[in-house]
DNA sequence: CCAACCTAACTGTGATCACAGATCACGACA
DNA sequence: TGTCGTGATCTGTGATCACAGTTAGGTTGG
């Protein structure tokens, strides 16, 4: 069921407000440069970015089913975004739509995880390398602040799961903007796609099991590699977070033997 | 401009021929059972798939401007679904849709082309590592096919430019099979989507270029480190090939300089 | 009481229409 | 002669309608 989507349907084209009125009598040159082009988002971009959302964060479960019109119908729009946003989704993996039925969140074989997790261990590990080497204080203390959010989140005595797998997310992709590799980014945001229904479904579900111990050691392991500029310690701190990880979820047995 | 598309537009939904009539009589459950689901392939993923191979093969070029009316009438089907297949490419960055104005083959900033190569090392060399330790002498026989196609192909007299390409695709593409990891193969395919149209747009423009001897010393290269099973070697072949193809790129300067 | 059929609701897919915005070319004014 | 305004044309986006296929539920026959 979609019926718990985020509750802002109806202020959907209200965002775009900074548009600059008319451009009657351009006096000021300057001031024009700086406006931006004020990127005009589409609703069906805004779909898309809504439904990934909900994806990363576990909020659909592996093997719920969607209905294009329900899901138009609770977001307040037309069935055309919302099919424009599935398309996408499916095309990226993260969705996938049966022959004749319906369309629903994909459930992973234990084969298809573990290949999943194997590429997140190239290219997340590589992309904890690259920012090593790259980043900037400023991107360090922004990553500090995701790592202390998540450690609160998470230890605290009514664990916050919600607010854990944000922090986590942020953290992570925090790490991998610091890389400087855009495309890099977009590659792991598919990564998770796939592997965040079942990664954050579980982490919402106990909040504070060992992946909340083990992973905070980790995540420090982690900053303190970064501030020493120590590419392959930070690599392996992240590597054994992910598997520390996965290896959880394996033993929880949420998936599919075989096809 | 569209107009040199696949001059088979026609034919479109005539490939699947092989719908067993009617199901009157199951009489024989075991051959129902080995006709599989027979995939239905959608309007949309058929012209997903025409304009991915026409990217691959750099037959669109950067820059190049696509109407969504004139590729659906250049193919013989509504908008619609040409409306998914760009939307799906364009979600990849294989295609852009500029605010207001048209959907176009992206330009690559120098910047981005040497990301994208940096990219292609990690996630292709992986791929050829894991090839070699797991590929069959089956997978091994058809990379050996595609390598002799390859090696005729550029170096006959008249170098069949097209046939070249084509070669080069389905060798490599033979290879990431081989390391039976269907995920990361995608991931490759996403890859070689945004390089494909300068890549191939350049080998198809001067086909006997120095491109050409050094691919195919590194094709060899990789061709004997697979048959020895050496991971490193096959890694650092096929390094070497895209390495070299990059840099032929680079020095013909088609790259915008900056954003 | 169980199984099989049959109907009604719902699914994604494709086509068509409507619309705001951008592009481009032609023509008028300075 | 150079530059700006202006209208026709074409762009992608969104909505609505139509349709074939599937699913699920209720009913009927055994």
């Amino acid at each position: 069921m979609i019926g718990r989507v985020q509750p802002s349907p109806v202020p959907a084209a209200a965002a775009v407000d900074e548009a600059p009125g008319a451009a009657g009598m351009p006096r000021d040159p300057w001031a024009l440069e700086e406006v931006g082009v004020l990127a005009r988002e589409t609703l069906g971009e805004r779909v898309t970015a809504e439904l990934r959302a909900l994806l990363v964060a576990g909020r659909l479960a592996p093997g719920e089913k969607l209905s294009l019109r329900r899901v138009a119908e609770a977001l307040g729009v037309s069935m055309m975004p919302v099919r424009e946003a599935v398309s996408r989704l499916a095309a990226d993996g993260a969705l996938e739509v049966l022959p004749g039925r319906a369309v629903r969140v994909p459930v992973l074989t234990l084969a298809q995880f573990r290949e999943l997790t194997r590429l997140r261990l190239v290219v997340e590990g590589f992309a904890a390398e690259e920012a090593a080497r790259k980043a900037t204080p400023d991107q360090l203390a922004r990553i500090a602040a995701h790592e202390a959010a998540f450690r609160q989140a998470a230890s605290a005595e009514a664990p916050d799961s919600a607010g854990a797998v944000a922090a986590n997310r942020d953290l992570h992709f925090a790490l991998y903007e610091a890389a400087g590799m855009p495309s890099l980014v977009e590659m792991i945001e598919r990564l998770w796609l796939k592997a965040g229904p079942i990664l954050n479904l579980d982490m919402r579900h106990e909040p504070r099991r060992l992946k909340g111990g083990r992973a905070m050691q980790e995540h420090e392991k982690l900053l303190t590699a970064l501030r020493r500029g120590d590419a392959s310690a930070a690599r392996a701190a992240l590597e054994a977070d992910i598997g520390a990880a996965a290896a959880h979820i394996e033993q929880t047995g949420q998936l599919k033997e075989s096809d």
